[in-house]
DNA sequence: AATGAATGAGTCTTCATTCAT
DNA sequence: TATGAATGAAGACTCATTCAT
């Protein structure tokens, strides 16, 4: 209702161009995905793009900010259906590798776009994605751990064995949720020896 | 002696380009590395590159190699000064960290090159890559750890972390040495609590 | 009225581009000739150009094709206007030579261009000079000849004779008319000895 | 005896060299023909060319000079063993064809290299093509022809005829010698009607 | 809201040629 | 006689971007 028809199309194709650039930023990254290539896929010409946004690089800032809110949205639904600390922490590993290893999910882009490739963009992004990070901070936080412990350490391992995953995933892999139980069982308990 | 003038020549010019080629894509990547600018840097003409390699990809693969070869042999003297298992997994550990965070460091390519950002040597990078990462699987084969152990998943969980230290590591952050130490010991020991 | 604006700016500019790059073409081969000089004649950039055609290749394809379309057409009209089949073949035959002939003439390419010298198009150039060199064919089995005449013969010889005429050909030479009349005559006719 | 061996080796491989060029000039016209490809086919460094000649149009040079004596030397050599004016033409035809449709034969370069192609080399390669055809000037002259014919043109179409079987030649065609008789019996005696 | 047409800077690569050794 | 190494100019082509309509 607040919108007029015209408006609401408008939206749609905005809608259509972000979805098909935030797959292609994912899949081939930033400098392997094209103006061109993005157009095509939607029946654009690549000149149109922008009149949606400014320039290729405004266009992966929004793909990015999406990506970041939905992937936030996500694992913050994931975290609260577990009650105990690190069931919690479980579930928020599941929801990141379930979002980071879908082709068509805005969330793989926070993994497989290199800041440092985007030369005029790399402090924002990297920003952006702390600000995500962020929940695994807390969820760390709330962990019944000795003090010895680094708290930001095991962030770091946790992460980075996480993030990795796209690396070596393939479909027949363990699942998501399986990959997160094994983790976590690692990072928690003795190894059985 | 062992060198004629001429090779040694020879030998100079290559290496010099090898070592820029090296330097850039690991900065990088491939697409963000130009012929014209690893030339520049070094003084060369973009098609007197040609005349060493018979293309860019042929630069990449010659790097490719020297890196794995590079971070094989490192890895490899650092285990040998360690006797019991778990110190053996932790000196390699290190030495792969101290390698792939070191700018100038060849073995650095090895998990900057996104295998798949290279249509044309996507197979060969990765069997390459795979190639070194053998030294792991044997390492943690030696580990005394309990049937119930998922060997190959307690491998993905460690490279992952480490090689994704790339992305976090800053010069002022905990030394490779220390990382190493600490996520070995994420790893081994129960968390305490 | 016919075309609206747009259409007109288009095709005039496909075709002035098209017409430069049929006249350097069959000049200068597919080889001898750059994009860059098909630009510069034209007032374009280089790369300009592959809005229209998204390769060297396809220009030639485009020209190769419309030279085929125009000399058809034209050798078509003039036979129309001979009734008995020894005219019919002499105005063929002057309708070609004139094509051929003439520099800013898309039929030149049709000769010029040997196909061989563009690997990709070989076969494709070759069927659309063979379908055009059908005409001739025709026009020949319609000739009252013996039935010890070898017509393929006869159609090769004719034509290879007038196909070579580019490599002597002047402005003062003989006309394109009367080099037909000619040739047509040392066919038909008993050598007057 | 009158070389040393020194001089020899030098010879041989002046010739080699001569030969590979003639081959792939005949083959890939010179445009398609690259000093690389040539040098590398002898094993030779391109560079070790510019000893033997001072630029790829002197090779050219070179090569067509020496096509040209010995296609003539062929041609005439097969003249001198027929004894009519009719017959010693057609022994020129059939040596002719034989020298131009064989892809490892000097002669070929005389058809096959576009003089227009090598832009300041038009001029000397037309002269030279043209002393060559002084032969059939010749021939021409001694045929017993009536008055009315136009000999220069009898000559334009035999020469053309035969040049042009190269693009239709095929090893399972008519043999040169076959072509050679059909061309001049069109030629020579009333079409049989 | 989008398009057709083009730009200009840059991409990898090729090639004839040079020259010290 | 020849080579190893390089040069410089040009080759086809790509790409983000612009702008009048």
């Amino acid at each position: 209702m607040a919108h007029s028809a015209v408006e609401r199309r408008n939206n749609n194709r905005s809608t259509i161009l972000l979805d098909e650039a935030a797959k292609q930023f994912a899949v081939k990254g930033y400098r392997g995905t094209t103006v061109r290539s993005i157009a095509q896929n939607i029946d654009m010409l690549p000149g149109s793009i922008y009149y949606h946004f400014k320039s290729k690089e405004a266009l992966l800032m929004a793909v990015y900010d999406v990506g970041v809110k939905k992937i936030t949205q996500t694992v913050n639904d994931a975290i609260n259906e577990a009650s105990d600390p690190w069931g919690r922490l479980e579930a928020a590993v599941s929801a990141h590798l379930e979002g980071v290893l879908d082709e068509s999910n805005y969330a793989r882009i926070i993994i497989n776009i290199i800041p440092a490739e985007v030369a005029g963009l790399e402090k924002t992004l990297t920003e952006l994605r702390n600000g995500y990070e962020v929940i695994f901070v807390k969820l760390i936080d709330d962990l019944p751990l000795g003090k010895s412990v680094d708290r930001t350490m095991f962030r770091l391992m946790l992460l980075g064995a996480i993030n990795w995953a796209k690396v070596w995933y393939r479909p027949n892999s363990e699942s998501p949720a399986n990959i997160a139980r094994i983790f976590i069982k690692f990072m928690k308990d003795p190894i059985d020896t």
